[in-house]
DNA sequence: TTGGCTACCGAATGAACATTCAATTTATTG
DNA sequence: CAATAAATTGAATGTTCATTCGGTAGCCAA
């Protein structure tokens, strides 16, 4: 790996467990191995690493999000993406550590957020499809988005936190609750 | 209002705006009109007055939401603490946003967090109740709290972010949604 | 009045830290 | 093999800040 890359790493993993301001760049320069100018070398400032890890995050699960969708079946399609965004946040519990408590403002601009827009914009588009075509209730999309996200961060809080088994019946209660909100009464 | 309050509610308009570590004992001491001794007069420490913040809060938070709950029916119940909650915080926006980005570990710490657990007993009860006279699934009851909770977050956070006009309508809208992802089906 | 107590003040202290930079090593290219 | 460029180093710099502390002022009780 190389040096850049150790230094992005290096830097999630303290901030994530230690908090962006307790984390010192000498600290950060031992852990990955380096000089502290060598960090000055790829990067300009402290707070330009932790906007790197953001954007790469963002678009990271942009991506994922997406993977392996069914052909039809508005519902399974929604599951899938669900699941995704689940496992991605399981199996990579310092990004999801990071966007819970590290990229939150003013760290993060409203500007370095806006960069990463792109990547739900078909999102978006997925759930005003499912609005049209009366799979979902007919409320405002981004009501739609906030309430879908806020249901996979909940359950993934409680694996993460440790605060319930999260076992697969545990997962299928946390997704057919969030479809029974998205859900038109049949 | 008395220096101590002042020091107290300056912090958390300062905190909230800025960052907790962008925010230097002299800062909240001019805005507070103060001396930064007198902070110290009252306070051990910076991250006292924080901790102090959180618990002041979070027990203002599990008083709101009991309050004028309705003799029976579930759902009615339900409701009321539902939008006593996003009420409180959409009243106090500097108290959910201090819930939101302030007061995430390490700054709190799970001994300060565990000392605010009484105030939600009783909000666990009520939903164990809900289980048990099977108005809402039958699922742990940790994931039904974590799950409420993140619903009235969602809308708070579109309402505060103004990202959502949230009128009278769209508020129903959010809390249709968070129901039926507990109700039972039909 | 005197002694002690609490509230209050803000300059001074000392530590921690992000960032710089002159020097050194390593890689690349003609 | 130069000779130039890129990567790397870590001590030094300068700033920012939490916290301390010696002192002043008001207040009450003996």
């Amino acid at each position: 790996m190389d040096k850049k890359q150790r230094i992005i790493i290096t830097m999630l993993e303290l901030v994530v467990k230690q908090g962006v301001h307790a984390t010192p760049m000498s600290q950060v320069a031992k852990e990955a191995n380096v000089a502290v100018g060598t960090i000055y070398h790829y990067f300009e400032t402290k707070n330009q690493i932790i906007e790197e890890l953001y954007l790469m995050i963002a678009q990271d699960y942009g991506v994922v999000l997406m993977a392996n969708i069914p052909e039809d079946n508005f519902k399974e399609q929604y599951k899938a993406m669900w699941l995704n965004l689940y496992n991605y946040f399981v199996g990579n519990p310092l990004a999801f550590l990071f966007m819970e408590y590290v990229a939150v403002p003013p760290l993060i601009s409203k500007n370095i957020v806006s960069q990463s827009v792109p990547y739900i914009a078909n999102i978006r588009d997925f759930f005003l499809k499912g609005i049209k075509e009366q799979h979902i209730k007919n409320v405002p999309v981004r009501l739609v988005l906030q309430m879908a996200y806020g249901d996979v961060v909940s359950a993934v809080r409680l694996k993460v936190k440790d605060e319930l088994e999260m076992n697969k019946e545990h997962i299928d209660f946390a997704f057919q609750m969030s479809w029974d909100s998205l859900k038109i009464k049949a």
